[in-house]
DNA sequence: CCCGCAAATGCAACAAGGTTGCGTTTACAG
DNA sequence: CTGTAAACGCAACCTTGTTGCATTTGCGGG
């Protein structure tokens, strides 16, 4: 799981990015490097943060905010927003050990469990639409926060 | 659709709030109605530029804010946040007509398709977690940007 | 009907997140 | 090696949302 630092990872992220169409930047590197070994989705805040830790330059706010938005738009990272309205970025990929997942979301504490047990089949659609992933989103109040409620 | 704007409509929001017992005030009574007259849930902008239109003094941005708070936390009022990071705002109750439908969001145009299905039987949860409403979204392609890009 | 107090409001200033414009540097194709 | 479009750094700006504080107002009790 923690993966040493060879350098043979950055290849893999330098060729992603060369294989997208685009130019191969030490800047997309880092980041593209970050998001991979990002276990859940990272705001540009965090990335900011997590850069800064070598001795190196420290990236512009804005550049990250482009090298993010040029990622997203060569489809090698995803962009979302979290509950406080904030963008949150993964590596493409990434999030599909997520997708098919049935979910359950505790509306006080903000957490998402994963659960065990399969998606159920989706109902037919409407002729000419075309499913591409199906969420089934359970929401309501977990085990901790249904404890202290109670108490 | 369109109704008349019959007074009895603001008491309608006056007693909804008195009944949450909080004050009732001008501002509270404006908002409330805005919201349950909006077909969509209404950012902060929007509200200001609806409650903007009739002679009224056009209440401070911070109040409105606040407002939307106090409708929140006294639960007369939702609060979630859309795909560009902004809170939007509804009537409590007005969503319920969504609850427990199952949904089809295009990832190409944004828009949201209820479907007439009804959603499966949730799983059963771990022990503690209690359960309050099953969002079944199934996300893809609706038919008319399949069509379009198909050409 | 008036009084008092907590709650609500208005105003100013601030903070975080995100974008735009522009001059300089750099990847990389020829 | 060289030219050029893309990427970068910097400064300034915008939108969204929050905090502090003085003033006004809803409303319960005299």
């Amino acid at each position: 799981m923690a993966r040493a630092l060879a350098p043979a990872q950055i290849d893999v992220s330098a060729d992603l990015i060369r294989a997208a169409g685009v130019k191969v930047t030490r800047g997309r590197v880092r980041v593209l490097d970050a998001l991979h070994s990002a276990r859940q989705p990272l705001s540009h805040a965090e990335l900011e943060a997590r850069l800064g830790d070598p001795a190196e330059p420290a990236m512009d706010r804005v550049t990250l905010y482009r090298i993010l938005d040029s990622l997203v738009a060569c489809g090698l990272a995803l962009k979302a927003v979290d509950t406080r309205g904030v963008f949150r970025f993964s590596a493409a990929g990434a999030q599909r050990q997520h997708a098919n997942h049935v979910h359950f979301r505790c509306t006080d504490c903000g957490g998402v469990f994963c659960l065990k047990a399969e998606p159920p089949p989706p109902p037919r659609l409407p002729r000419g639409f075309r499913l591409n992933e199906v969420a089934f989103d359970l929401r309501g109040t977990c085990a901790g926060c249904s404890l202290r409620e109670g108490a």
